[in-house]
DNA sequence: AGCTTCTGATAAAACGATTTAGCACTACGT
DNA sequence: ACGTAGTGCTAAATCGTTTTATCAGAAGCT
């Protein structure tokens, strides 16, 4: 790491650092093409690359972006987030600077101080599942919400539309031809919000076919395969007449637990039972028997956006309202026809 | 973000900034302690922190770290590790720099001069699965190798005791009684070396007991649910007698298709069929149906330990062998005694 | 008194870049 | 010959710190 300055470009073209460091950043001062060459010789034969700290210091900027995420380690989905947001900063020459703050909020204020005072140019606060959060008071007005909305609404957000995936998912059922269709909902501290959107979708999409969503055919699960398969008894301990033939499952892993009771009972899957899920978990959705038809949570695209939102490459989205990013449809075999139809 | 700068601290004190920083870093300058209190009572009423830019230009160290790793988001380990080398920077206060490079040299070479250029302190090079690297050409010497090795064996570095793990997996199974124990091995591009460690200490440990392994309940599989299934198939589809008690399965997701298989031939489990895999991955091995027995990939002490070399707050491990990590047995209730005993 | 030592503090250099203002020289028009 | 415009380049200020060297005044000693 012994580090040539511009200094040494200088000395070894011949000339003052600040015409090294005008032709360098292509200003438009008047230096001949012919000094220009000799400038930008020396430097790439010396290997010369700025100095970012004292670049940052005399341009106020740093070029390096705070990442402020609660839980980095839980959640399978956040390597896509933050792949999303570091692709973007690569192709734009930015660095990110993560923090994890174990969502406890006084590790949260020390982080966003941390990141302020290494002048960080912007921050993108993520949350590892769609939520609303409690803006931190720290926080810079203009930083991003990624997979979560500030409860002000004040702030730029991007989450997915979850409403629009429940829609997806059940529509994905009712082409298939079935009429009865469960929702196997989610319980879990604290009540995530995207299972009361997708419940609404899945409300949107049955009503739109002239079905009226019946109560008994939404249960609630843990989310876990053992919720699954405790929801999926209950369901399939109602009247036979009455029991579905399809079921929309909050995500990946309460379908699992589906799959698991439905072998348990000897149920065909699909002949029996189609299923859908939500999350397209990596390694448990495309890895049952059969492979699980699901809807896949946008992560990347929004880790994308949110960057593209911080660097200004990309229109700008109003503070206000977030960003419903879009879920698409992850056809795998899970889905078939009823069974009696 | 209108920063306060030690110019203004200096004002309100009614002292030099030289005396400020004397006083807010704790030099043992004669200054008396009257005039520091003033000091630091300034600092705290105008809300003084430091401009790490500009500290860093001046000390020319930034208390940053870079952090480069191949495959952020394919795997659901990289929050674990990512989150142990956090956990450890924010307790010595330095934040870490963190790029992807998505495996491609290119983008490899652009990201380390990037993090060389933002001056960070030192770097750690991980990789997301267990692997021998060859060391990219511009990382700088003291780096530190997580979850991987140089080829070259200079430098410092911590993988994980997958041999050892091998042995402890299989001990579990033998300890229940079992003695025809198969090994379900792992092919795919790169070939893992951790399976080949494995398989060595599903050696040693059978040996241990005086059972010499049988090339036969060697069986490769895919490194898929998929993999899991057939394999299982293959390993039934011999004479009975010759059918294993128990499979120890190169990691979780292959064990998934174990458990598939077994159930579609009517095994119950342990009963007639005991499994142990590896990973610990987080919703499949907790979530089978019974809930998998496995060794755990200690991705958080790994991180840790890297970042506590690389801070210097750990004895030094000497460049050369890599440091080897323990991975525990987590019991869970796939693993009983051999049917017929 | 005259010298040294101690005390309390600060001026100024340095870190490595960017950028503003301006200098010295040539060419040109009259 | 002289003012003006244009060309090629650079000195110096600046960003916000840390750190070294030094200074002024008080105190102590002979």
């Amino acid at each position: 790491m012994a580090r040539v300055r511009i200094r040494d470009v200088a000395d070894a073209a011949d000339v003052s650092i600040t015409t090294v460091s005008l032709v360098l950043n292509n200003s438009d001062a008047r230096i001949p093409e012919k000094t220009r060459e000799r400038v930008r010789a020396a430097a790439e034969a010396l290997g010369y690359a700025p100095n970012q700290v004292a670049r940052g210091l005399r341009e106020k900027r740093t070029r390096t972006i705070g990442f402020i995420s609660n839980q980095i380690a839980t959640t399978p989905f956040a390597g896509r987030m933050i792949l999303g947001v570091q692709d973007v900063a690569r192709e734009h020459g930015y660095l990110i600077i993560l923090v994890d703050t174990g969502g406890d909020e006084e590790t949260e204020r020390e982080a966003i101080a941390s990141l302020a005072n290494q002048r960080v140019d912007r921050m993108i606060y993520a949350s590892m599942w769609h939520q609303v959060v409690d803006r931190p008071k720290a926080l810079p007005q203009d930083a991003v919400f990624l997979n979560c909305r500030p409860a002000d609404e004040k702030g730029v957000a991007v989450v997915p539309d979850d409403r629009a995936g429940g829609r997806l998912a059940t529509e994905r059922l009712l082409t298939a031809g079935h009429r009865r269709i469960a929702y196997l909902d989610a319980v879990s501290e604290p009540h995530p919000i995207a299972t009361d959107l997708r419940y609404e979708g899945y409300c949107d999409a049955l009503r739109q076919a002239g079905i009226e969503p019946e109560p008994r055919l939404r249960v609630s699960a843990e989310v876990s395969a053992q919720g699954g398969r405790e929801a999926t008894n209950r369901l399939f301990d109602l009247p036979s007449a009455e029991c579905p033939t399809a079921v929309f499952c909050f995500n990946d892993r309460v379908a699992a637990g589906v799959y698991q009771a439905a072998h348990r009972r000897g149920l065909l899957l699909p002949g029996d039972l189609s299923i859908v899920g939500y999350d397209d978990q990596q390694y448990v959705a495309a890895e049952q028997e059969p492979p699980l038809t699901t809807i896949a949570l946008p992560h990347y695209a929004m880790g994308r956006w949110a960057m593209e939102q911080v660097l200004g490459v990309a229109p700008a989205w109003p503070a206000g309202p977030a960003h419903l990013m879009e879920c698409p449809l992850v056809e795998r075999e899970s889905v078939g026809p009823p069974s009696e139809a």
